[in-house]
DNA sequence: TGGGGTAACCGAAACGTATCGGCTGAGCGA
DNA sequence: TCGCTCAGCCGATACGTTTCGGTTACCCCA
């Protein structure tokens, strides 16, 4: 079923069922209720390949998740920013190509080839790194792009979630119930969340007054945290409360510091970061930062086909990122906050 | 950069690049290596909306994934699986298109889409039901499929992994140990793999001359496995060990279990199924059969462009379900191993 | 030396759509 | 009544590739 099955059936040159299908200006209404009429009746539905040769565009945005497995089985960002992702290209005709890298070089690879093969009109850019190799790829193929959180001065529109207000709400829970020295689990370095997520949790500490405990290097892994357990309590004049750059590594650290035999939170409060659904099963439950990973995928798409479309873009924010208070954190120990007073 | 461009350049027709690029015969070895090099100078790459157009292929295959958000986020299939299946597609400059879809219907409506629109020439089946809605529309769209773990007189190819062998070797596992009373929490009603792993257990119990116990309906979820915490706990002559359908559901069992004043697993066995990372993260460690879904994916691909080649396929089996015995699991306590004695 | 065969190459058509310039005829004003 | 205008429609072309039938020109053999 091609136009051209339509057009001849309704009696009409080829161009004229075009323009009357793509409600263009140019043709009567008798003749365009007509041809609609006669496209219903054939079930016509014009081919995306046509389209694409014609249009010069792929009718596809591409998205090319670069994530050690371990930390991607674990993540529930994914599901959700697909389901937001999906849920504006669906009314728009749109298609989402995924790929999946395993190494940074082989992610590149995957970028250009999507622009070389023209299979993808736009790209969303997960996990931005400082330096990220691909912005100047990116520019280079004239690809449009969208970055999450992107860093300031950032050459693509970008879609932020205020993490520095998550951060801060959580600091100051903690401060609120006594805790004085609050330690920070870091991400992978390299990552600009993760520079985001480690200065929020300097700047709130700051802005209270007190000096930040130590940031231990983290991974985003559940082994990641478990190490960072055994330094964490290594240190001189242990922290009473650690904020971890995500749910995964939180849980490794708050297991080994349980293996231990310390108690959380009676000895010492653990937070998470992202609001994955397995906080909520352990024991304790994991206080955490509820992120919007679909609100965020929505909106990425929705900017995204903008840009393409050549309308203005400027960047959207969604809403902050929300505490989610469970049995994790609590107050400070007694001990701990009786210490400045002998 | 089209392949007119390389034509002009090499001063031959088009016909001749096309052909001389394709490897097809028909031209002088001295011209074909000209025209590679002077595509190789102009970085051409032949784009994929001419040639799909031209071949009336898409090249590129579909994944519509239907499935609750919350199971979705905390399985480790897809991540793996969308793995394998790239790893494939890669090589043979195929591409995947990626599909939520929230409810049955729904999916139903973006097969038939991509059917339509010529987006895809192949589609995966996950979770297949009995009397899947998918497999006649498919039909009906002779869009070629393949299938996961699809029952006996399935009308595409599929890829299988014996899950039977799995959950019989959890089973025998626990007899050897001294269990007689195995219960089992089912999946969602409906799926295929939820029957063929109520319908392992079974045999795997009968094999061994045992009488299955309690099936308990689950439905996947972590709060499906509370529930059947609470049902199986008010059995008269209580099972002393359960197998639950997936991890989440084990998950949920074990943790109401332990709230329940029990112990896991000397009061009682738990073991999960799939193998997600998360399980050797709780206390006690969770067993469980690991599944290999990156090769499943792998699998998959392969057989569906052979389809689509028109090459003569038939199933593939891929390497059984491995049993990961973990703390969850233990001997049969005491008390129950006398109670026949007395 | 002429005819047939074939390797090497070319031109045109096809895939399915959108667009642009041109043509027709009806309506209107002078 | 003539000419102009414009709505409504058509034909041709472009997008980038593959394929198929046709045209050379060379070689070989009779």
């Amino acid at each position: 079923m091609t136009i051209v099955d339509v057009a001849a059936r309704a009696g009409v040159a080829i161009s004229t069922a075009s323009v009357a299908l793509n409600d263009r200006p140019g043709v009567s209404e008798a003749t365009r209720q007509r041809i609609r009429e006669v496209a219903d009746e054939l079930g016509f539905i014009p081919s995306v390949r046509g389209k694409s040769l014609s249009a010069r565009r792929a009718f596809a945005l591409g998205l090319v998740v670069q994530r050690d497995t371990a930390v991607l089985e674990a993540d529930p960002f994914f599901g959700a920013f697909l389901g937001g992702v999906e849920s504006i290209l669906t009314g728009r005709d749109y298609a989402l190509v995924l790929q999946m890298a395993m190494e940074s070089a082989d992610a590149l690879q995957r970028y250009r080839r999507l622009a070389s093969d023209r299979r993808v009109d736009g790209v969303f850019l997960l996990d931005i790194r400082t330096d990220d190799a691909r912005v100047p790829l990116l520019q280079d193929l004239h690809l449009p792009a969208v970055g999450m959180n992107a860093p300031d001065g950032f050459p693509f529109p970008s879609v932020r979630q205020d993490h520095a207000a998550g951060i801060a709400s959580l600091v100051n829970y903690l401060i609120g119930v006594g805790h004085t020295r609050i330690a920070h689990v870091t991400g992978a370095p390299g990552f600009i969340h993760t520079e985001q997520r480690e200065a929020a949790w300097r700047e709130s500490l700051a802005a209270a007054g007190l000096e930040p405990g130590p940031a231990l290097p983290g991974d985003f892994t559940y082994e990641g945290g478990r190490r960072a357990a055994d330094r964490l309590l290594g240190v001189a004049d242990r922290p009473t409360a650690v904020i971890c750059a995500n749910d995964l590594t939180a849980i490794g650290l708050m297991t080994r510091v349980q293996e231990l035999g310390l108690s959380v939170p009676d000895d010492i409060s653990v937070a998470g970061y992202d609001g994955i659904e397995l906080g909520s099963y352990l024991r304790p439950t994991l206080t955490t930062v509820r992120t919007a990973p679909a609100e965020i995928g929505a909106e990425a798409a929705r900017l995204l086909l903008d840009a393409i479309d050549g309308a203005g873009v400027s960047d959207v924010d969604v809403a902050a990122a929300a505490l989610q208070l469970r049995e994790s954190t609590g107050p400070a120990p007694r001990l701990t906050a009786r210490t400045p007073r002998t």
